[in-house]
DNA sequence: AAGGCAGCCAACCGCCACCAC
DNA sequence: AGTGGTGGCGGTTGGCTGCCT
């Protein structure tokens, strides 16, 4: 199937934004809210497609999006969180709060992406990206930190707030991961945040030293290991490494 | 002063997964 | 089970800005 470009349809407006088009939009969105984006702009009076809304609302217009530069710890975080789930932005910006998965996109291709490892490239994060994506279609075990968190993590009635911390970012990664076998997408966890699996035989790792993400004992390992090695293995070996895991758990 | 260039970043595009019917 | 609509994601683009020559 073909599907018509989202802004096909003529005067359709693209481009930047004007500060009334802001206006309209969180306006709209604060007295409305946004169940369904493509209808957004016929009933808000905006000539804009629903995508573009949903990307300016979500990239730029949010109240909690924190504006201005990146700290060290910020740019330190991404760098460490790509290591370990390669260019899934959106789940590296679901671990800092108030970051958008575009703006940490951005700031991976104009600063960071310099500054790791030559043997660190993109292309390598891509090639890990990918073989996640490829685990998961075939049904392959494969660890995913998203779903790993939601199946350990306590279900709340409430939306739970991101982390407060880096601290409890990586806390919370490392604290949840388990090894997943039946996978099961759509899933939303208390977050909000979308789920790729839903782990059935859940082993945790509650008590890894958080310091073993946090200082450069995962980096070193990361550059010690194989690296075509994307799978179950690599991540067993990062538990061992942190010396938390005493056996392998029974996939 | 002006033209060229590189970097940055907002926005777009295409694809995919999910869901309702 | 198949189809169409929708939202979300990651890759890419293009315009703006600042620096350099």
């Amino acid at each position: 199937m073909v599907r018509a470009p989202c802004c096909e349809k003529m005067g359709l407006k693209k481009g930047p934004w004007t500060a009334e088009e802001d206006q309209v939009l969180v306006a709209y969105i604060q007295q409305h809210g946004h169940e369904n984006w493509r209808a957004l702009p016929k009933r808000a009076g905006l000539l804009r497609c629903g995508k573009s809304c949903r990307l300016r609302w979500t990239n730029y217009l949010r109240p909690d999006i924190k504006r201005g530069n990146f700290t060290k710890e910020e740019e330190e975080a991404i760098i460490k969180l790509h290591e370990m789930l390669g260019n899934r932005w959106s789940a590296i910006a679901a671990r800092l709060p108030g970051r958008t998965d575009n703006e940490i996109k951005n700031v991976w291709h104009t600063h960071l992406k310099k500054r790791v490892k030559p043997n660190q490239t993109v292309q390598e994060s891509k090639r890990r990206s990918r073989s996640d994506v490829e685990a998961t279609r075939s049904g392959a075990k494969a660890i995913d930190f998203q779903a790993l968190q939601a199946a350990t993590r306590p279900k709340l009635e409430s939306p739970t707030p991101l982390p407060v911390s880096l601290e409890q970012s990586y806390s919370e990664i490392s604290s949840s991961v388990t090894i997943s076998s039946n996978n099961k997408r759509g899933e939303t966890n208390s977050a909000g945040i979308k789920e790729e699996v839903v782990v059935s035989s859940a082993h945790q790792f509650s008590d890894i030293d958080q310091n073993f993400w946090l200082d450069d004992s995962f980096a070193s390992f990361c550059s010690s290991s194989n690296k075509d090695d994307d799978g179950i293995d690599f991540w067993l070996q990062v538990f061992m490494e942190a010396g938390h895991l005493e056996e392998l758990p029974e996939i």
